[in-house]
DNA sequence: CCTCTTATTGCAAAGCATTTGCAAATAGAT
DNA sequence: ATCTATTTGCAAATGCTTTGCAATAAGAGG
């Protein structure tokens, strides 16, 4: 539950975080700050500086990771969710998620090869949904 | 060469665009907008607004791959270019470079299961080097 | 349960990388 | 050489994230 595994990151325990948690742990993909923050049921107890806040602690707690673009919004889960990536269409910017992850096989084969232990990783991919290639220019190589 | 690159994207030859790609080129991993811009020699040729514009234009044409932290600086890398990946430790923060990648033959597989054409892509690792980790806390999952 | 100390919060302002509006400059087709 | 659509420079704007500081609240110790 949610406030023991706070105390066990050794962070207070607040009505901030519990919310900011739930939300986390209900997602079943990376969010937003911004989605945190609109799903927060009570406006009045939260507000960005907080959500942005805890999940820095989390992040530095190493409970959550950090995915995103680049100059853009930054995406989060907690760490130990299901684990899946998403495929972005550039042309209709549909999201399509993919239960597969490439990363992994590779982790275990670099730490083989250099000891470098993988701890976490972020991956995005774009390109054109089915459809848009279909009835479009398909890109270069 | 650099002209005839341009040319063959369709968009015009200035020498902006010859000396953002220039850096480009001889860049051996992804750099960001800033560096391009610091390497320029004749700074009057150039503002950071033209680098920008210059690596979407470029991005738009498919003919460069952005990459980068989520929240932070963008990197930019000419396609074509040898595709590497980097780990990053989370305690002496030393950059090590892959040759290996591991989302190209996944970019096929998902291809020929759901239609989806990637055309970019863009993986951060991180995880401890084989010095930190012989030395210290291996990290939780 | 009360008290005290320190961590956490809210608010507004700051920060930073990137983008944009607009007028001036320039490439390249004719 | 001329003309038009692009491209550039500049400065201001944007959008997400971070920060300073005073007010508030958690939770250890009594």
């Amino acid at each position: 539950m949610v406030e023991n595994f706070l105390a066990h990151l050794g962070i207070k325990v607040t009505k901030q975080r519990v919310a900011v948690i739930k939300i986390l742990e209900k997602a079943k993909e990376p969010i937003t700050a911004e989605q945190i923050y609109d799903q927060v049921e009570d406006k009045d107890i939260l507000n960005y500086s907080t959500v942005y806040r805890t999940l820095n602690t989390l992040s530095e707690k190493g409970a959550l990771i950090k995915t995103g673009e680049p100059g853009g919004k930054m995406y989060f889960q907690l760490k130990g969710h299901h684990h899946s990536h998403q495929l972005e269409c550039t042309a209709c910017h549909k999201h399509i998620q993919i239960e597969a992850c490439p990363v992994e096989a590779f982790s275990r084969a670099v730490s083989k090869e250099t000891g470098f232990v993988v701890t976490e990783h972020s991956l995005q991919i774009k390109g054109l949904c089915a459809e848009c290639a279909a009835r479009g220019q398909i890109e270069p190589k």
